[in-house]
DNA sequence: AATACTTAGTGTTTTTTTTACACTTACGAG
DNA sequence: CTCGTAAGTGTAAAAAAAACACTAAGTATT
């Protein structure tokens, strides 16, 4: 039997894009009472998990990931740690805690990661839970500390783009370079000039155009392009500057 | 009686600059045979500690560096976690956790952050071990995952200084551009041109030159300068760019 | 008093990057 | 066939980056 660690957690922010807007993956947490059918918790949370204690954290959030998604190659990187010993101390949280087998009064610490999908490469499963994408910004509260890890999350992505080529994780494997403008724009809530920006890409030799179109569009179809993790990883300078 | 965590712990990077080279405080770490005076360990870590139950693991990260500087308003940031099952495993750390006292079959978590003091504000004193400043690049090998975290510390300390004004950190309050110069060369490690370096500088309405030279060196005296955060605050931008 | 030594401090030119900005093209829908 | 829609493209001006060498102002030495 394995045995799980009773004081540390990792908690998945997990980042979507659905064409238009940055998502992130909310997990309704509902609790019925026992003699009437009364729901007396009813709110979200993003994706957490345990932590077996032969695993290591990295492989606990691919764990989370997998359950939900079915994907075993989703980007990953942990963001930061939340530890603060009052962080599962509010009512419902403590609720919540009790009647689902743990120890209410237990620190634990919990190890943020974030990571990125295209939201259509994902059916949604997870323990029989009610999943949902939902836009970063119409998030509203979220159980123990998940909006602060929310905003941490949020504010580790938007720096990351500037200097890693993570935004292609977000897209289909083809797309258009308008699509790959809408993450950017997506992420940091701000508008870019069309021409400056394919300038800019057009710099980045490891952005691969495909002798391909868009089909099924009504009006002039887009080229497809490829992300080259073998180009990026021969070209890279050490300290990498993605700014945009 | 205050109780300790016996599952959490934190680890500092504390980096120093001693003028010419970017620095680490190492601690020696000695064990003595209990029949015999020779010596069982004697190798080296980074500065770490327990946390305790009602503790932030920030405010622990302080308590860390208070005990060693006396300083208590050093730059902390926590840079990543390392919870490896396999981390404290090692035959000598084993011996050295059974030593004092603590299981060595506990899974600890350590948060890591880093630092940034000047070297010469102080003057070093940590629970009667001994302390040393270590240039970085001679630091050898280090006791538990201690290298893993020096080089993801540096790795985060290099692109944070891209973007935020952390430099001056490790300067004294009243500095030259060379000096500040000198920093940006010693964490990078490459050299920079003086006057394209002193052109960017200038730009940077928070550096403030002060109506005061250098004195008693056996040179042209340089000017003084002061970093004004009142002014970085109010002027920086959402996504600040400290590229150099 | 003169000279040597050391680091401070400064400007220009060229190249690259950024910014601002508007029209034509290719497809499907009706 | 025409309408609607997003794709795709160039230029000029401004800003930033890069390359590059000499003079100035102190202390130390003789």
């Amino acid at each position: 039997m394995r045995q799980i660690s009773p004081y540390i957690s990792v908690d998945c922010v997990l980042f979507g894009y659905n064409g238009s807007e940055l998502e992130v993956l909310i997990v309704d947490r509902t609790l019925k009472d026992d003699n009437s059918d009364e729901l007396i918790i009813n709110d979200r949370t993003l994706t957490g998990n345990h932590v077996y204690e032969d695993e290591t954290i990295e492989d606990a959030a691919y764990r989370v990931l997998f359950d939900l998604t079915g994907l075993d190659s989703v980007f990953l990187e942990q963001f930061k740690t939340f530890a603060n010993p009052d962080r599962l101390k509010r009512p419902n949280d403590q609720l919540w805690l009790q009647r689902t087998n743990r120890n209410p009064d237990a620190r634990i610490v919990t190890v943020g990661f974030y990571s990125l999908v295209a939201t259509d490469k994902v059916k949604l499963i997870w323990k029989g839970r009610n999943v949902n994408w939902v836009p970063v910004k119409e998030v509203g509260e979220l159980a123990f500390d998940h909006n602060e890890i929310l905003q941490e999350a949020l504010k580790t992505l938007r720096l990351r783009i500037k200097y890693e080529p993570i935004t292609f994780e977000l897209l289909p494997e083809k797309f258009t370079l308008t699509q790959l403008q809408n993450v950017y724009e997506a992420i940091w809530g701000i508008e870019l000039d069309k021409r400056n920006f394919r300038k800019k890409i057009a710099r980045m030799k490891y952005l691969i155009t495909l002798d391909e179109k868009q089909t099924g569009v009504a009006h002039k179809p887009a080229r497809l392009y490829v992300f080259s993790r073998e180009v990026y990883t021969k070209t890279k300078k050490e300290l990498f500057d993605f700014t945009i």
